[in-house]
DNA sequence: TGAATAGTGTCTGTGAGACAATATTAT
DNA sequence: ATAATATTGTCTCACAGACACTATTCA
């Protein structure tokens, strides 16, 4: 092995192609609120998490259904930076708040080449998007956690439904942490899944602890909005009480009220900061 | 662009090199406790977080120390299977918890050419390391968080001490992400002084909620010396009887009992699964 | 008027924080 | 005997869970 008397001469020397390369991606979970409308004039609307999917149209997977992603360019761009130019490429906005989730790194999840992708959690309201790309649309989110550790999850957009199954095992020496396995999966290319699984549990991790969910709301909201939207990320039914209480410190009043439900009007809030 | 009939014959025409490619690395953040001997006979030694580096034997950074790592060979391996290599490598053990902590990716981070790095937290009771590898040495951790979002950190094996100071900055958007930037920094290789300030944060983030401690914990243990770990990683004292009580269900008592300070004995616990 | 949601009051139980008190060893 | 740690008892306060109750709208 040769030897270097600085480390200027050891770089001026350095070969890049000495060891076996790679290429890398940035996959976006792109999730926000959807309302399905009930036809009951009374009844409010109910919340959904809805997730962004674009249409494949090139091999491998073409046709399918997949997370905006697209490839780092090694010479000029960090992940993140990666993550926003498809972030603003999918849905023209360049604010939207974003979260590294994930490395994924199996060896065959992508049948070209290895494919090392970091995934990352982004958050928007609905309200902000104005023209989304032809080829992405918006799938609502079905979540079942059965009794034995496996995640149903049925994805619908109002024309394809992408349904799927994963196994969820308790990884050694840790009672946090899983490893996840897609049992069945026909819709949904590469190891995606896997991503979306990932993304919901770590909002709903966070959303006890932080104002991620503000993220999705829009600029003036109900309480009742607001806690249907911790509803449906918990998975659970919250008392009205206890939640205005846990709530009160992140939320201000503000003087607007909602009225036209066929029930008492109530007073819209904002978004209060520390 | 060619167009082609099904999958197959896409990927046996896919050109590997058509893109510009890069190469990855894990890094190891393994992180233990050491026991620091008082003089006065009666007292208990006292607890302090440490850090296991490795000094550089060729450039980059040459002579300096980094956190163990190694390239990912992309065609065999995970980037978990790689840590587990090095893990290897440097402890001779292979039944260590182990932790994706961050992919760390900025385009100038290494020198030699575009490096993208993903972390890992790894967990060991010193007592199962016999032989460690000869260029590595643990560092005992000094933590100070200023006041000004700046965490001034020092590691010391005896011989060699290493300081640096990290500033955080409050991610947009964000109540819980920071962005580290490193403001001073002489002896430590890469930018793993911000992988070892992540880590710490992650395991103090995630001490009161898992059973992460008993990773680095030995077979047998008093209550005090568990209650001395969480209060080194909490950075901050515990009363007694409160530790106790939050404690309890996650340890079981033994009939065995540890003797031999100038007061009282203290009871043997063991860590107690769920 | 009544269905539906908005919003408030209050009781209770749990559990952490705080502090006091007792127990037991080696020198 | 004493310094030091081990261990337990108990009071209080904050707060989430639970449930009851009142308020207000529109077809």
């Amino acid at each position: 092995m040769k030897e270097y008397k600085n480390e200027k001469e050891f770089l001026e020397d350095y070969d890049v192609n000495e060891f076996e390369r790679l290429s890398m991606t940035s996959d976006i979970l792109l999730l926000s609120v959807s309302d399905i409308k009930i036809s009951n004039y009374r009844k409010t609307s109910k919340k959904m998490m809805s997730v962004l999917l674009v249409k494949r149209r090139d091999f491998p997977y073409k046709g399918k259904w997949c997370l905006p992603g697209g490839f780092l360019d090694p010479l000029s761009e960090t992940l993140e930076e990666c993550a926003k130019r498809v972030l603003k490429r999918e849905t023209n906005l360049s604010n939207i708040y974003l979260e590294q989730l994930f490395t994924f790194d199996d060896v065959k999840r992508d049948p070209r080449t290895r494919v090392v992708s970091t995934s990352y959690v982004a958050l928007v309201d609905k309200n902000r998007l104005t023209d989304i790309s032809s080829d992405a649309s918006w799938f609502d989110i079905t979540l079942i956690e059965e009794k034995d550790d496996d995640v149903f999850i049925t994805l619908d957009n109002g024309v394809d439904t992408i349904s799927f199954t994963i196994h969820k095992t308790l990884r050694k020496m840790s009672t946090d942490r899983y490893d996840f396995s897609i049992v069945d999966n026909k819709d949904l290319a590469f190891d995606h899944a896997k991503v979306i699984l990932a993304g919901l549990e770590r909002i709903r991790n966070k959303i006890n602890y932080t104002d991620i969910v503000f993220n999705m709301m829009p600029k003036y909201f109900t309480l009742g909005e607001l806690q249907q939207v911790y509803e449906v990320i918990l998975g659970k039914k919250l008392l009205d009480p206890a939640f205005r209480r846990i709530i009160a410190h992140k939320v201000e009043q503000t003087d607007k009220m909602q009225t036209g439900g066929g029930h008492r009007p109530s007073r819209l809030f904002k978004y209060k900061k520390n």
